[in-house]
DNA sequence: GATGAATGAGTTTTCATTCAT
DNA sequence: TATGAATGAAAACTCATTCAT
């Protein structure tokens, strides 16, 4: 075996230790995974995770970065683009969704994480830069819009990511399929709460 | 000391271990949680903590339910009321939100826990019921509107759950004042992305 | 059992595990010493000696302190006295040899570390300051004295204190009876080698 | 590429592990050193310190060996020797200055396990023979002279020794130069505490 | 009933040694 | 023969729980 497949090998040890952090940590939370079922659960000895992370700390952020590189990083990318304010929301929407869907084995870390994010004050959690600069740069795209919480991106951007995690969530616990683009776009273009509608008659 | 006064000293020592278990719960989550830190911020010595719960799993589940109790209880309440939707609704709003902020030192716990219940699935922690119960209860009113989500009433309580969750936060973490009925009710009310207007000239 | 016998039970279980990672120190160097066996010599179980130590560590580092308190402490309030130097000398020798003696439990320790405590340049190992203090008084002392070292009172100090511990160490080992000041003195006052005498005849 | 130096290349590299190891030794000790620090300072891989070393023990053994040899071995020679005592002496004295000051590489760990080796009885440490061969000749030559100690061999040898090695210790460490014959024998030949003279009006 | 020190099982981490390449 | 990644036994350290006072 030459070099290159030797290197290969390496890379391919290593994500499949992050895999099986990943799924250990979702499961049970960083303070309940245990080293030893990491491990395990990778087909290795304890001494090689130390090979490849300098403890479990290490790990574990190593993977919120993987996390949020695999998602915020993509759609970070569309909302940068130039484009009127309509087709670009809802490119994202459906970028943001593939995101989402073809990453359901982060999905639970990543969407614990995203939660965690929010209580920066409380927790002295390092919260992956990324996650902050995708709110940044969601609430700009939102401020070009006629409502009235455009003048505060950032609430704007949480509440427009809440929805979407929500369904996200529902659809991950089986009580929904996953959804949509075309889904989630009336979701978002229409009042949860039909005032007027409800008035009629 | 009569009786009366030694029972009430021991009913104020059990709520002042149960605040202490509260906010350091919130702070670090259970695993993360010390025994002897919480019996220090609650002034009593670890043994002590014995003599009220049987052990951390208790005092954590304990905790929940005086939560789900305090937060879900009293919404839970408005939203059995016969009533005419709208103005149901916007009770149950006001009620949630006071619930909430008169709440503070259990929101970051009810927050955390509201969700974390969400991932049933993939942990198997006990959902405190009364949490179903309210999602329950508030499709259920929900589904009386004419809206596309009514066919889907687990889903649309989560959604409009999530947005006072979210826009909470935001407050919670500083950002934004707490939110009143006032200012959700728009909110709710008006689409997220308002597709007509912004295709106005 | 009162608070005062209470203390002095603790005391007497920190001079117990003291005694115990002495002992195991001693035998088998810092690196070597096992906490278990420092507990079971002890007879206590790990946790407690964490309970008055924060690790390995800061256990040897207060042994260390110990050990300085107890030797050179007492002889560095001789040194520090006004007197003739002879005499003083003399008595130095006599209060020297006495904590040594009274302290054969923690001799090992200490004279390892005296020894280790010369190569400061080569090992960051942090030297009881007493010790250095202790060499600088004998130096000073010394230097009072009609000798070719008198001018470079560290050497000489350490000269001294050198052929001191030389003498106990094959006492310690059994191959000689523990040194007096009455076998030392004239051993400090003689050549090691008598030239002229050897060339007499 | 013949034999022949194929050989010697070899040779080479096991002097290069027996250096490396040589200063990770004497910076750390024994238990404190890893083997992955020696082949990382000898630029070799850690399996190949295995190729020439049954493993850490071993290579420890055989760089006491190895001191002995270069130190001891060559002092011995000289001690063995049929002269008159002091023309003996002073030889002995200008050679094991030599041997040192020519082997300061391999000094620390000298005279590290010199006074380890004092403690044969706490530490079931294996002491180079030649050690003890070294004390017992230089004993046996000492106790020519016309000394109170001379019935004592192996602690006048100690004695001798311990004022040459303290010497030595201190130009080690920067706080006096590398002493020569010239420097220590008068040393050795006067009294450290001169009482006569002291007296002297 | 309250205390808090002692306990020891359970975790993280280290590192000498092996072995496939 | 040299390599260095993988191994896993052994060590340090943590913390929920107990229990004598």
């Amino acid at each position: 075996m030459n070099r290159r497949s030797k290197k290969a090998l390496r890379a391919e040890l290593r994500r499949e230790i992050l895999a099986a952090a990943l799924s250990v940590f979702s499961e049970k939370g960083f303070h309940g995974a245990r080293m030893v079922d990491i491990a395990r659960r990778a087909g290795v000895a304890v001494g090689t995770l130390y090979q490849f992370f300098s403890g479990k700390a290490d790990l574990y952020q190593t993977l919120l970065e993987e996390v949020a590189r695999r998602i915020h990083g993509r759609v970070l990318a569309v909302l940068r683009k130039e484009a009127p304010v309509l087709p670009l929301l809802r490119e994202f929407l459906t970028v943001k969704l593939a995101a989402l869907e073809e990453n359901q084995d982060i999905l639970g870390l990543h969407l614990r994480e995203v939660w965690e994010a929010r209580f920066q004050g409380v927790r002295a959690r390092v919260l992956p830069e990324l996650y902050e600069e995708y709110l940044s740069a969601l609430g700009e795209v939102l401020s070009r819009l006629p409502h009235p919480l455009s003048s505060r991106p950032r609430l704007y951007a949480a509440l427009v990511d809440g929805v979407i995690a929500t369904a996200v969530v529902e659809a991950l616990e089986g009580r929904s399929p996953f959804p949509t683009a075309k889904d989630l776009w009336p979701l978002l273009t229409r009042a949860l709460i039909p005032e007027e509608e409800a008035h009629a008659p």
